[in-house]
DNA sequence: CAGTGGTCTAGACCACCGC
DNA sequence: CGGTGGTCTAGACCACTGG
């Protein structure tokens, strides 16, 4: 679903919607700006409907409403008789909901990964234009090999802006969790909430294809996400490739 | 976004909501039995809330919650001192969203349609338990070739539950719709509200690659389709393909 | 202008959860 | 049991649309 939320209110805070900005609008806006900046961490309960309306001077109705914008939007999620909670990030396993890579024909755990190369260089027009980086700014560029059983299946290429994620640029890649989403969140306290990924088809390289164990020219399936944090920044770029006669993906429509 | 409305009031009618049922999601359930059944055609309006509320004997926020359901399920839609209207349903062009054929550059507009075979024969075991149809039941198979400024594109083969399309298995072909659904519509009196598409990759045969006037063995990208009617019963199968090269798609991720 | 949906209020009562 | 969110009411007022 597609939610506009209004801007989120000003610098030290407006106790007040701007003109022609509805107050549940305005609300929403407000409570999302206190779980992005951490007032309320993934997965801890925000105070209760009563509580929050009260605080805010403002019916109980006009509070559900605000809360059914986040609750749309992904950032919140409500459970009848405990309370209403701050949702938990992307898992990051989520690649695999393009591929049907079964061993035996059971579903598989979460693939192990192997960083190939950590690179700092110099973000390319593009990518800092993705990523809202000044021009001439550093990023980070990762090279991943992920395997299932032993096999290697998806290729991936990663970028990420720099100053935020200096925390990777040291750290030995060895030591790296399997999945990078949660590791984003513990080490440099990105919690990434969406992702819009990008399919195609193309040809593997030579030097693609050796790494995946197929042959140079082998039809791949390609996709390009752009992920973004609570706030709605984009702060990872990334490209997968993997095996085309792998590919299975259901989409809805309408 | 996925809903599911409660079971639709039985019979005849009863005016009360089943115990442990909420009012508004009754409410609900027997409007959208009503739009099922043609009391409002799509693009009509509806009675104002007020009006519904009174007949129905029920707050105007209740009432509110009930359409809320089903603007969110895309059958309604509401327009600010207007109205709230049935929507029309799916257009038909769906299918270019996954490809991107372009003529020069340019966006194209929808493609040219040419029936090529058209069948009268037994539902395989598959396609009845897809359609909700009794074993032995008939379908009429369809095959179609889309073409884009004169270059064939994709080649569709498009399964329906026979009593339901009736009027489509005589009238000359060469006389059809380019679009297919707002045919439906006209023709049979079905509208086509929802699709669930499973995309994959394939090898062209030499048939097919022949009619899409590309090598055998060519790389496809495949799309199928089940295709819903507004009372959520699936009324169409459908196997389109095209070149794995031309495709693309972009999906959102929570 | 009259009619429509959108916002907001201040309550009441119910259903669910965990202790 | 007390606390949570879920349902429902009966109003008031606002904002948008069209004649």
């Amino acid at each position: 679903m597609e939610i506009t939320l209004p801007t989120a209110p000003t610098g030290a805070n407006a106790d007040q919607p701007a003109p022609g900005q509805s107050r549940y609008g305005w609300l929403a806006a407000s409570l999302r700006a206190r779980i992005t900046q951490g007032e309320w961490v993934p997965g801890t309960a925000l105070p209760a409907e009563a509580l929050l309306a009260k605080e805010h001077g403002v019916a109980l109705g006009t509070l559900r409403q605000a809360l059914a914008l986040l609750v749309a939007d992904g950032l919140l999620e409500r459970q009848h008789g405990r309370g209403t909670f701050v949702r938990a990030g992307l898992g990051g396993a989520s690649m695999l909901r393009f591929f049907r890579f079964r061993h035996g024909g059971e579903l598989q755990a979460a693939p192990r990964s192997r960083i190939l190369t950590r690179q700092v260089l110099l973000a390319s027009a593009e990518a800092a234009e993705a990523l809202g980086l000044p021009a001439g700014a550093s990023v980070l560029r990762l090279q991943r090999l992920r395997s299932l059983d032993g096999q290697p299946v998806l290729l991936e290429d990663i970028t990420l802006p720099l100053p935020l994620f200096d925390p990777l640029s040291a750290s030995d890649t060895a030591a790296w969790d399997d999945l990078l989403y949660p590791m984003y969140q513990r080490v440099c306290g990105v919690t990434i909430h969406r992702a819009e990924d990008c399919l195609s088809f193309g040809l593997l390289s030579a030097d693609q294809a050796a790494l995946l164990k197929l042959d140079a020219g082998h039809p791949c399936a390609q996709v390009q996400r752009r992920a973004f944090d609570m706030g709605g920044r984009c702060v990872e770029l990334r490209s997968t490739l993997g095996d085309a006669f792998a590919f299975q993906y259901t989409a809805q429509v309408r």
